[in-house]
Parts: structure tokens; C-alpha cells; sequence
DNA sequence: CAGATGTCAGATTCACTGAAATTG
DNA sequence: CCAATTTCAGTGGATCTGACATCT
């Protein structure tokens, strides 16, 4: 038996809630398709980012600063001390840490991770005129910054 | 070693793709709180809504009209029907087919989840303007309407 | 001792894949 | 034989919890 012809869109469709939901899966999608075509990951990205603006840190204050989980923040520096983008070298003033530095390559590889980042950008808003792109993103960021204070999330 | 007093955000804090995904994460929680109040989850509102507004059907149309994963609509009908408010029945047109239908019990259960979705939505859009929650609604179905036919994802 | 740090094992949620059994 | 339906077992990504050993 097949379906009835209804093409009626179910009542949840046009709610706010489920329109940023979506949308995000997209652009969560349009992220990770370009960070993995540099085989990269969203954590190595924030993590270098974080390491170029900050300098060498401890892995703690890493965690701070990029949100990234501690327990996160060991298997992603793994994986980017195999390939050398990042050192990990003991604190000698303080044996409990290490310190994590970015490398040349990894100053490289950061390069590339911000071109993949912002060419998502502009396929994801791609339907958006430039105003339109702008009052989009002023809107979303007054409810991230209001929900983020709320619960105690800030940057 | 103290962090430095810097407080400069992230590079990456304001972009559209961060937002979204960051925004959608608040609009998630927030609705499965709301869900959650009432003993639901998210599956559970768009099986019931389905449910109600195509009338009696089988697992497999529930699942392509609700968007609901086949090995996830086994799950959740399973967990409504325990609580009565689905009931399923073998098609004895079909003899492969379920016949899901709505319970007396599970239109009342939808009629309070819709309850939870709209004080969701007022939550989320809270700072917000009439207006501006309009604006915002708008560009993101628009968003959401290219990339689903981009990706043969329609409702 | 309290507190910070790095590490690891595992729990959780969500969405999907693959295969099997039944029936059309 | 092929296709549709239901079911279940399992995979994989992302995020968080809890415990532990080490060090300040």
C-alpha cells in the first residue's frame, strides 16, 4: 500500500528549536567535511587555534581556554604529536605539567584547517545575501550569549 | 602559574557555523528538558505528532514521514506501547506489517509535549523581539530548505 | 592535607549499518 | 527470485564521569 500523497510538513517543522538543529547538523557536517579533506578533526583545529593565540601552556589551561574536555585533550594531543603539528615537553617548574607547543607545521596545518573553516562558512550561508549573513549571525549570537551566561557557559 | 588575564575570545567564537552549532545545543537541551519533565523524549513527540496527524499506519511509513531511523522506531514504539499510549496491532492485509495507532492516553501525553515545545521556544528565543524571532525564523528556514535539497534530505 | 594535573577506562546519547527472519 | 517489513546486534562520533597516580 502505498503512502498517501500528503506533503502536509509535520507540525515541528518550522519551529525555531528544530530550524537550529538542523541547521547546525549542516553545518556541523560542512565543517567536518573540510577539516577531514586536511585529515583533521574540530579538536585539532580549536586546540592549535587556541595554541597559536595563547602560546605554550599546560594541557589544563588548553582545556580552559579551547573548552575542550581534559580527558579530550590527552587523545587530541596524541594524535597531533604523532604527526608533529604539536610538542609535549615536561614543565620543568612544575613536574605535574606539560607543556604543549605548536610547530612550524603545525603553524601550517592551522593555515589550512582557517581556509577549510571559512570556505564552510560561505557554503553554509551560501543562500544569505551579505546584510542577511550579518543580521543572522548578530541574532544567534545574542542567544548564545544569552544562554551561555544562563548556565554558566562563557567563552 | 596563574592564566594570563587575557579574555580574548576565540577566533573561532563568532563564527556563523560556531553559533549555530553552539545555539542548537541550547535549543536541544532546553526542549529535552522539557521533554524530560513529562517522562519523554524527543522520538516520543515526533512518533505521537506522526502518529496524529497521518492516522494509524505501519513502522516502516511512521519511520519515512517522521524522519525516525527504522532500528530506532522498534525502540521507541516499544517504550510507548508499554505506557499505553501507542497501540500495535499486525495488518492482516499484511502479515509483515505492525499497525501503530494513537491511544486515548497518547493524545493527551501530545498534547502536553506541544505544551513543553512552545515554552521551549519562548525560552530559547527569550531575547528576542516579536520580530526578531520572525527574522530569525525566516533565514534559517531558508538556510535549512537549500542545504536539505542540496542533500536530498526534504521533510 | 587540600588542590591541581595528566591519564585512562567507561558510560551516555544519538544516528546509523548490517544481517536475519518473515512475508508479498 | 527479488523486494518490503520488522527486529536486533553492533559501530562510531562526541561528550562527560569517575578513578587513579603524581606532584605543589
Amino acid at each position: 500500500m502505498p503512502d498517501q500523497p500528503e506533503e502536509t510538513p509535520a507540525s515541528w517543522e518550522r519551529l525555531p528549536s528544530w530550524l537550529l538543529t538542523q541547521t547546525a547538523n549542516h553545518a556541523h557536517r560542512l565543517v567536518a567535511e573540510g577539516f577531514s579533506s586536511v585529515n583533521a578533526r574540530g579538536y585539532h583545529y580549536r586546540l592549535l587555534a587556541t595554541l597559536e593565540h595563547l602560546g605554550p601552556a599546560s594541557q589544563a589551561t588548553l582545556g580552559r581556554r579551547s573548552g575542550i574536555h581534559l580527558s579530550e585533550m590527552v587523545a587530541t594531543i596524541n594524535e597531533l604529536a604523532d604527526r608533529k603539528l604539536v610538542e609535549r615537553a615536561p614543565d620543568p617548574s612544575d613536574r605535574r605539567r606539560n607543556i604543549i607547543s605548536l610547530t612550524a607545521g603545525g603553524k601550517r596545518q592551522l593555515r589550512r584547517l582557517e581556509k577549510q573553516l571559512a570556505e564552510a562558512q560561505d557554503e553554509l550561508l551560501a543562500p544569505l545575501s551579505p546584510e542577511e549573513r550579518q543580521r543572522l549571525t548578530e541574532l544567534l549570537s545574542r542567544l548564545l550569549d544569552h544562554h551561555d551566561r544562563r548556565t554558566g557557559t562563557p567563552g
